[in-house]
DNA sequence: GGAGACGGCGCC
DNA sequence: AAAGGGCGCCGTCTCC
């Protein structure tokens, strides 16, 4: 391996040119951040045994336009190139080969690793020595002979994982990248910060802690350990062997000493989460400044689940509290002058699951804008309701478990009713959609992999128990994300200068405008979703509903 | 003292 | 007969 201390020449048009960015005394949880550490060294590989390095930030502008017209290979360009921005204009390009993201299309659901290493030691038989990184971290003292090695090596490296993965990837792989994953990679790439209104969550949290703490103080043990919890009970007769919330309930509900133990820790709990992964920590850490307020960027994940979901991270957007209390979703707002649009698809996963199976009977309830779970009640109980009927919401769990394989039994205990009945609603349901009965039938004896609308393969594990449900239920909500990713990117090409969007949670965008743009931005997002929807489930139309608000919080 | 597993629970 | 699909984060606990 040859090491060349200098700026590399201007290869030809469509070579593949291997990067890697390695940064100093990055801060662990603002990984994703143009905002802490510093530059070290970009490592540039054409020829995996000649390596081009260079130390100085100021060169990077120059690298970048040097291989203008190469392709970019990047194992997690997400990374790479949010810093790189720090340094020089790098707008979205097509000429981009993730190995990262690559590796999840090619093996999602049959590996669990996706480290440059453990692709290293998959394609390549090379067991990649990971210590040396730890120098960029801590106690940073420039470049030395040992970290210009491994820098080296890592962008020589993901060069060849690059062209071994080449020999696995097909024309549809390619499509799948081109056409969903990398405008979703520079859609997310271009979100803004999402404001948040700073007191208010202090104050959230603040309280939160102060409950919890009055309620563990009278508590007999510490109801944070459920190992204490349960050989508190057991001491007092009562044997349990979980100590989630199913099972304390119950005992909460029996007017009993240990009842009302129970109910101490289950309102501990409550308070307590509340208190410690919404505390102050959320506030702390990731806040920025921008003009005079604040916001945070969590980090989005593009292939964050193996159905091909995304997941966001430090901090997690996606499981702010929304069910019990509007509070936390009040908090984050609007930046001055402007509006939040949010924008969600209604029953995503039914349609998908309509437009998958084919069955005429859901089609035809979709085609007529007729509300699911409605229907359902009308198949389950013969009775006509309005979407105002309290039995409408009973209906919904009922779907949705058919579509990850929820056993009879749970469905029945999930709505309060006796097994027999919970049977009896799942035969009206597949005597009534026989199409998409056999669908699910058929679909989950697969062992090997299933397909999305994509054809994106989600790989099975013939051995894990969750096998039939993993098979019933990734091509349904794989196919939900794909259908976001691609909102997200038509909407990313519409508004190219200032893309507003401060949010994705699963079904759903959330954008920050200027007052003033808030029919506009709205009317832009609503379309770029269900532009999305059509082109990849075309036999089912989407509703979306989109609100133009002040805070996440609003009705 | 740190890593990782686990129980638990927030969201879609 | 049968752990309800997918995540990330927290505190506890075990192990080294």
């Amino acid at each position: 391996m040859e090491i060349i201390e200098s700026l590399p020449p201007s290869f030809p048009d469509n070579t593949y040119v291997a990067m890697d960015l390695e940064m100093s005394g990055m801060e662990e949880e603002l990984l994703h951040r143009p905002t802490t550490g510093k530059f070290a060294c970009l490592s540039i590989c054409a020829n995996s045994d000649k390596i081009y390095l260079i130390y100085e930030p100021t060169q990077v502008s120059e690298v970048i336009k040097r291989l203008n017209n190469c392709i970019w290979v990047m194992h997690d360009a997400k990374f790479d190139i949010t810093q790189l921005r720090r340094w020089a204009d790098i707008p979205p390009r097509r000429k981009l080969w993730d190995t990262f993201l690559m590796e999840h299309i090619l093996w999602g659901g049959y590996y669990d690793k996706f480290s440059l290493a453990d692709l290293a030691r998959r394609y390549l038989g090379i067991v990649l020595d990971k210590e040396p990184r730890k120098m960029f971290s801590d106690n940073y003292q420039g470049m030395n002979g040992e970290l210009l090695q491994y820098a080296a090596l890592d962008a020589s490296i993901t060069l060849q994982v690059q062209q071994e993965q080449k020999k696995y990837i097909k024309r549809n792989d390619m499509k799948i990248w081109h056409e969903i994953e990398r405008p979703a990679l520079f859609a997310v790439l271009a979100f803004q910060g999402f404001r948040i209104d700073v007191d208010a969550w202090k104050q959230l949290a603040d309280y939160n802690e102060k409950q919890a703490q009055i309620i563990k103080d009278r508590l007999p043990m510490n109801p944070s350990s459920p190992k204490e919890i349960m050989q508190y009970f057991k001491k007092h007769g009562k044997n349990i062997s979980k100590t989630n919330e199913d099972v304390l309930l119950k005992i909460a509900n029996t007017n009993s000493d240990l009842g009302k133990i129970a109910h101490d820790i289950l309102e501990y709990r409550k308070y307590s989460k509340r208190a410690s992964t919404y505390g102050m920590k959320f506030i702390e850490i990731y806040l920025e400044k921008e003009d005079n307020y604040y916001v945070i960027h969590p980090d989005y994940n593009i292939i964050g689940a193996e159905t091909g979901r995304m997941s966001s991270s430090r901090p997690n957007i996606q499981n702010i509290i929304a069910h019990d209390t509007a509070e936390y979703r009040k908090c984050f707002i609007a930046k001055p002058n402007h509006k939040l649009i949010i924008a969600d698809y209604s029953a995503q996963e039914p349609r998908v699951a309509a437009h998958l199976s084919q069955d005429p009977k859901l089609l035809k309830i979709f085609r007529e804008h007729r509300d699911i779970y409605c229907e359902l009640a009308k198949v389950v109980y013969g009775k006509e309701i309005t979407k105002k009927d309290p039995l409408r919401n009973k209906m919904k769990p009922i779907f949705l478990g058919l579509t990850y394989g929820l056993s009879s039994r749970h469905l029945a205990e999930n709505m309060g009713i006796e097994p027999e009945e919970g049977k009896a609603i799942y035969k009206k349901v597949f005597d009534h959609f026989k199409v998409f009965a056999e669908y699910m039938e058929n679909i989950k004896k697969r062992k090997d992999y299933v397909r999305t609308v994509s054809g994106r393969r989600i790989w099975l594990n013939p051995y894990s128990s969750r096998v039939e449900r993993n098979a019933l239920n990734s091509p349904i909500q794989g196919t939900s994300a794909e259908i976001i990713k691609l909102a997200l990117s038509i909407l990313h090409k519409k508004l190219p200068e200032g893309y507003p969007v401060v949010a994705v949670i699963h079904d759903e965008i959330v954008m920050d405008v200027p007052e003033r743009l808030a029919d506009l931005m709205s009317k832009k997002v609503t379309d770029s979703m269900k532009e999305a929807a059509e082109i990849l489930c075309p036999s089912v139309p989407f509703d979306v509903d989109a609100k133009i608000c002040d805070s996440w919080g609003e009705k």
